[in-house]
DNA sequence: GAATTTCTGTACCAATAGGTATGAAAATGC
DNA sequence: GCATTTTCATACCTATTGGTACAGAAATTC
């Protein structure tokens, strides 16, 4: 585990024979494969098409399906629309984050360049017993986020910008459980303007509107 | 194609070796699979082992696979949670026929006798090839149920049941985009206490609480 | 009872699934 | 230049996929 890239020009300079293949391009090509297609839809061959590498340099540079499921899932949590939570989060006021929550994921969902529909939500929704570990993870990645909102509620209610009545816990519930109604809509083909309706409409329920 | 069921006792008297399996209850092992699993994750063979049947008894009553997903959700929009809609547009005023669309999906979608969420959803959200058709069917199902709520707003107006203000087409929009959230949730193990809340404060977002 | 009709079980089909063995090709260090 | 190391391409593996052919079994009608 030693720090040899001493002389930082270029990557590193590895030994054996180079890779032919950009990998993070290629990961992007694979998120977006197993975004339009779910984890179970999707098979090795629409992934070694798309990714236009061949079987072995897949196995070898991303363990096996599922593993490049989770990479995948990584790349789009962070550079993807995953990151639009992030940002959201780092709004001054409550009300401020969950508006540029809602529309940011109106937006984002709708993307014309991605797929429609979040990744976290429709990649294994429901599905056979080989896609139950990866089904887990997204359970357990949206868990997190709602927990992260969560915790910017009650942050929130500490510094008095969220009434003493609110339950930050059910608030965030809330505002994911629209978030993931609109993946839904999205995957079904809504707009961009439906979803930003759908957006506008929610916050017409903030607590603090009285 | 001569009606000849004249005697109306026992379903009609066939002439060949009757079938050994009732068909209702096979189709329901059978629902029950594909809303688990959804229709990619399901395979044949789960099915023939859960309706305890041959697979040729399957192909004989209910065509194929993709048939017989149909049949299934026939059957899951008559008897089965589908059901729920078409109760809550007979209530008398729009703001009742949400809170029991909301309440009353919360609670099928957390029902403990069932898999959690909703067919129309997990069935086929993205897919590959194979499964489009499906995936569309599921799609146009949940437009239409979206389109017969948009309706019955639309009727609520003209009955001044409903501000004029309100665009009936976004209102039933956000009210299906909550319940397809709630679907996500239902699947991700949120709990019927969890969904009620969400139902509840979905419902302060309403236009007449002014 | 014979003929007919329909269902059931076994055994099978081609296609595809995810995953690998193997040897040639291309870079490195010495 | 040579050995080493790593990647690449072809070709292959087994298990499973959705879907059937076929023969025997069970019921109805005449």
């Amino acid at each position: 585990m030693q720090n040899d890239n001493l002389k930082q020009e270029k990557p590193a300079a590895h030994k054996g024979r180079p890779r032919e293949f950009d990998t993070e391009e290629a990961l992007d090509k694979a998120l977006h494969v197993f975004w339009r297609k779910g984890y179970e839809g999707t098979s090795l061959s629409d992934l070694t098409d798309a990714m236009g590498i061949s079987r072995p340099s897949l196995y070898a540079a991303f363990g096996n399906k599922e593993e490049l499921f989770r990479l995948a899932l990584d790349r789009y949590a962070e550079h993807g629309p995953g990151a639009i939570q992030r940002q959201a989060l780092s709004e001054p006021t409550a009300r401020r984050v969950v508006e540029r929550l809602l529309r940011g994921v109106a937006e984002t969902l709708t993307d014309p360049c991605n797929p429609r529909g979040c990744l976290a939500v429709q990649g294994a929704l429901s599905c056979g017993e080989a896609a139950e570990q990866v089904k887990a993870e997204l359970c357990s990645r949206r868990s997190k986020s709602e927990a992260a909102l969560a915790e910017r509620f009650e942050r929130a209610k500490q510094e008095g910008d969220l009434g003493k009545a609110v339950d930050p816990a059910a608030l965030a519930r809330f505002v994911v459980t629209i978030t993931q109604g609109m993946s839904v809509q999205a995957a079904g083909g809504a707009s961009r303007t439906d979803l930003l309706a759908v957006a506008d409409m929610a916050l017409l329920a903030w607590p603090s509107s009285a």
